[in-house]
DNA sequence: CGATCAATTGACTTAGCTCAAAGCATGTGG
DNA sequence: CCACATGCTTTGAGCTAAGTCAATTGATCG
């Protein structure tokens, strides 16, 4: 668990007030989420856990994350080490709002997966500040029904589809969010390893390995070293990836 | 599509105000949202799809439904006939909030698995409604957060799990959510067929058959016709499910 | 009491996992 | 700047859990 920096507090707090569900936060309300958010700045490895006792609510304003389900690091495992419980819930990248469980309900905890800028709140002060200005209220909600959305088609991924159509849905998914690009050719880097792929997909390190070989000789993936990835056709690659 | 029948509106939204995200509603937002209400009682088959221009947000109040995304019934596939795209992505009961997107925006649509009360409003509607009472609002988001909580664990299950831990973890699931059993022997009716769980576990019939046959062999599960459950052991079904 | 549809069981196939051995990057110290 | 060490990634060779196809049994209902 990362200790809160001084530096740049101020700063990344304000440009989170500038965002989606912030940017019309009366006056008042800013204050009071001001005097209870936590900055902090992550560099890679390292993990925000839940709380013992409330939910956290999170708000990524810089760079990726994977969040881990964390199964029983009962003190024991050293939280972070890549144990047995490799199963990455969710990547997380810049303006997503994650939710994270206290100790007690489930647990997951998040890691940064480079230099990680975000703000993070305690679930019940932030609603209880929040319910004063209903307007934020309704974005928090609208988002997170958004993820809900997000996370159906997740499943469905899971559940009903090949490996190949996994990784395929999944470049599609980091061109998007990475890139910001959602058809034609795009170029990005990825934040994870082949590893942490696989466990997001349920898929073992071998298994995303060679998709990546029969997509690259095929010719709908190039890569450049581990992470960078040239993607010559969204459009197709969406297309291998299914409905 | 069902079309909103004419008997028992009044009875069953007031039960929906004595539940627990209506319960301190402000009388003015109360009347509003009645006025914009949709109270349906389907029958078994009957479904509720996604409108074409705004999400949808429904209330389940009574029996159980099940959640289906609709990859792409454009027209062609009288929709609710068991075509292709059996993809189940939860079983609902009552208590739940359910969102189903816009047909635009991926779609999803409900079918009852029997008799089956629910509320619906527009998501837009019900939000400019509820703005004016922030605690509804509030209870709204806390419930779709569980809604994420629960999706999470979903998720790994279907990753990263046996046929065997899906089939166990479900009933353990089923128990709580029907018999709301926590522990120890308990009996119940699944209103859903052994098709239905395979489509919402990823695994096909034959397997899902296997696995309560196996179970039935190892003395944790009797049934008595298609539908009827005993669990003998709860913790012990609970263990063979994973963590 | 058949007719029908769901569930079970069996035989066989296969996608993806496991185990094991190279190949490449990336970083470090000489 | 190069050599080596470490940790990813790729590739290969079986193996197994789950899928597919097909036939049987069992429930439900007119």
């Amino acid at each position: 668990m990362a200790t809160i920096p001084d530096t740049a507090e101020r700063s990344t707090l304000a440009s989170l007030f500038g965002e989606e569900p912030f940017s019309h936060c009366s006056r008042a309300v800013a204050d009071r989420l001001e005097a209870i958010a936590t900055v902090l700045t992550l560099s890679a490895g390292e993990t925000l856990a839940g709380k013992g006792d409330g939910d956290r609510l999170v708000f990524i304003t810089r760079g990726s994350a994977k969040l881990v389900s964390c199964t029983a690091p009962h003190g024991s495992t050293p939280i972070g080490s890549e144990g047995e419980n490799r199963h990455i819930l969710a990547f997380q990248f810049p303006g997503d709002i994650v939710s994270i469980p206290s100790q007690r309900a489930g647990g997951a905890y998040l890691v940064a997966l480079g230099e990680l800028d975000l703000v993070a709140f305690d679930a019940r002060e932030f609603l209880d500040a929040a319910e004063g200005d209903p307007a934020l209220l309704r974005g928090v909600l609208v988002r997170s029904l958004d993820t809900i959305q997000r996370n159906r088609k997740r499943m469905m991924r899971l559940g009903h589809r090949s490996a190949r159509q996994r990784i395929a849905g999944f470049l599609v998914t980091m061109a998007e969010r990475i890139a910001g690009c959602t058809e034609g050719p795009c170029e990005f880097a990825l934040p994870m390893g082949r590893g942490d792929i696989g466990d997001s997909l349920g898929l073992t390190i071998e298994t995303v390995s060679r998709q990546f070989t029969e997509l690259r000789n095929e010719g709908l993936v190039t890569t450049k070293g581990r992470a960078l990835v040239h993607l010559s056709d969204i459009d197709r690659l969406r297309h291998e990836a299914g409905p």
